[in-house]
DNA sequence: CCTACCGATCGGTAGG
DNA sequence: CCTACCGATCGGTAGG
């Protein structure tokens, strides 16, 4: 049985990032979270920055598959777009990658500023592509009102947003109804 | 000429708190902005904590002073809500205080998260009360779709929630944009 | 309001 | 993978 302490790593350092932050989190507690002392650390990554950075180029590759696999039907926007609305909404609840993105996304930790500016707008990329094909089903579909592609995009991407932080908030049952509402309201301005 | 270093301090405090977080705002940070050494906050504050609840303190007065002087005029749910609307952005775009507040509500630094999780639902609620008035005045309206209360409170939460984070990622032109397309979106899913 | 100092904790290194 | 240590920085105190 191989240990894979890095792995172990990298998963700890994922959780402990996105529970305390990058700064409030040591290498301490790292090191003890996996069962190891803290210079070992040393033997599987060139220090903390350098963990910080694998933890997120992973978190960008998790995310990025999870959008690309989803399932699209032909002719069917309103059908994809409550899709892709789920499947972000799940992803936000279920997955520890949602936390630390959060995170991150809204306060960098200085040293990384950049970086993740970088990284927040290729995941968006990602999500604009799906929105974009989304579009050009919709756009001529007598069922939805006539929008540009930059509204239908600011649109959505405002629910999510707004969707995200207040997952940070509410209980779950009350997220539920508050998400389930805001799609209601979101939907019957898109659609006819 | 009276210095008043009690009060530079709070504003200094504003000020870093918002930019760089609690943990890592040092109380040397906070005197070298006040132009003071660091043991003398001790004359004005009994510590960092006591100069951060100071200061959440008077965020709280500041937000909902503000809101609590919106003036509403009477059987005007669409343009009293756009109004309520324009408020919140203008005050998140203009405000130091709107900055402390994102983070600090998003992530509450740990020795005070019951307090602000405690002022985040009284703020809540001096939101809740306007949406409420407005709401008694649309539901008899007729240009408004049918949506319980609940639905019509969660829609306009969400929708500043996701104006509220978008106002970190993009710039102040591109920001506008998406502000006015979201705003449009959800207007055409509330009103005929 | 200051200088001088405290114990604790941080990321990181030496050396095996 | 460990023990033992480093210089820097933290919040806070003593004493004037």
């Amino acid at each position: 049985m191989k240990t894979n302490n890095k792995e172990k790593i990298k998963k700890v350092a994922l959780s402990l990032f996105g529970q305390k932050g990058y700064e409030e989190t040591s290498l301490h507690d790292i090191a003890s979270a996996v069962g190891i002392k803290k210079p070992s650390i040393y033997n599987h990554f060139a220090g903390k920055e350098d963990i910080f950075t694998a933890v997120l180029e992973d978190l960008l590759i998790t995310e990025t598959t999870a959008y690309g696999e989803l399932k699209l039907r032909k002719d069917e926007p309103a059908e994809n777009l409550k899709r892709l609305f789920d499947l972000f909404c799940s992803r936000l609840m279920n997955t520890e990658e949602a936390l630390l993105w959060k995170r991150v996304t809204f306060f960098p930790p200085e040293p990384f500023k950049d970086l993740i500016e970088e990284k927040f707008f290729e995941f968006e990329e990602t999500i604009t592509g799906i929105l974009h094909s989304i579009y050009e089903d919709a756009k001529d579909f007598s069922g939805m009102k006539h929008f540009t592609e930059p509204e239908f995009t600011a649109a959505f991407l405002c629910l999510v947003d707004g969707v995200f932080l207040e997952h940070h908030y509410y209980r779950e049952d009350i997220f539920r109804q508050r998400m389930d509402a805001s799609w209601k309201v979101f939907s019957f301005g898109l659609f006819k």
